[in-house]
DNA sequence: TCCATATCTGAGTAATCCTCACGTTTGATA
DNA sequence: TATCAAACGTGAGGATTACTCAGATATGGA
């Protein structure tokens, strides 16, 4: 799918100001950026416009030209991720042609992504305001069945006994249940995450790998 | 001064006023059920605690002298739905002393938690909110906690090579996967999330029973 | 230099959580 | 039954915060 664009009735767009001038897109970069730090710092309920405003070095209504409300920065920064993790997923299994590759790259992927997460304290808070926020959820499930087809791409003809439909929803699940187990595994101590995730991967390969 | 109710320096405690009368207790139960509907209706989000106020039939006021603020309304709530489920489990492996016993009484459990999910979007939303507010987190933790312990319980002695610590960490990821798949489950096509539970029953029990 | 357009500013508005000083009800006891 | 202290209830208002808008400032071309 190269559609950027949600479908779906017009809602407002994640901009209200098209960067058309580098200025501009460096300044949408900065709040991006500040916004970021704010969330690692006390999640994103905690982050008030006024303060990333200051951060950022302008005033609130400049924050408000560039993003028409706080779920906006949020989304942004979803989206952005988002994009990041599917051009990872990409890489990853461009070379697969054989279960056994797929097995050794997708340990690899997981193990990235585990990096991340471990890493990255404001994607774990984005991701998780996901069921308050519809736009949000909208994006986290595209973003799992975007992933989860490219999976399925890979895997259907290394599996032709496999119903492909049904390949597709289970792939669907599987890349779900990673996020949860990476949200779960951060917080646990280090070990049992570290075990957590190892499970994870065996029962993803089962479910994927027959 | 209150008289010293206060049991642990840090935390508020659930309920601010003990409802020492059989008035207040029944006042008690009667917001949780609004909140519910309140919840069921916008999300834990949308619910202003004046509507639940006036839901109840009484004062903001009044509200206030019941709970601390509104995550505690929320937090309430939690541990109530978190108690029924535990209650649940116990009730399903009561009698179970074989692996096949076992996955029956998996699967069983699981399709009612399914169709709990279902029926209850105050539930979804409630436990959704598990990152934004540590306490919640906390509940939602140890309640996977206790549940996977219950497994564990049942499941080491039917598997004796298995390592027990690692039996139990397994156990608490594949709980704590089992709402995930519900949470995903219940935002698909039906026939999507059935399979989708589907699925995850196959995993677990491959992962719990070898 | 002058003007049109783009961009920025920050005090103000509205919505909402929560408090508190004071009014009302209850039930044990005289 | 009458009394009163404690339990319970009330709602206007304080405090916080997302978001707006009328006016100020910067920019770039003629």
């Amino acid at each position: 799918m190269a559609a950027g664009q949600m479908a779906g009735a017009a809602a407002e767009p994640a901009l209200r100001r098209q960067p058309t001038q580098r200025r501009s897109r460096e300044k949408v970069e900065r709040i991006l950026g500040c916004a970021t730090a704010l969330i690692a710092e006390g999640g994103s309920d905690a982050m008030r416009m006024s303060e990333l405003a200051a951060q950022a070095g302008i005033s609130i209504g400049a924050l408000y030209q560039y993003f028409p409300d706080k779920s906006a920065v949020i989304r942004a920064l979803a989206e952005r991720c988002s994009a990041d993790g599917r051009h990872c997923i990409e890489e990853g299994l461009r070379e697969v042609h054989s279960l056994a590759a797929f097995r050794e790259a997708f340990g690899a992927l997981i193990d990235t992504y585990y990096g991340v997460f471990l890493a990255e304290p404001a994607m774990r808070d984005i991701w998780s305001g996901t069921q308050a926020d519809p736009a949000l959820r909208q994006i986290e499930l595209a973003d799992s069945r975007a992933n989860a087809a490219l999976l399925t791409e890979v895997l259907a003809p290394l599996r032709p006994a496999a119903d492909r439909s049904l390949l597709a929803a289970e792939a669907f699940l599987v890349f779900h249940l990673g996020e949860a187990t990476m949200r779960l595994a951060v917080s646990v101590p280090r070990a049992e995450g570290d075990a957590m995730v190892a499970a994870y991967k065996r029962m993803a390969l089962v479910q994927l790998c027959g």
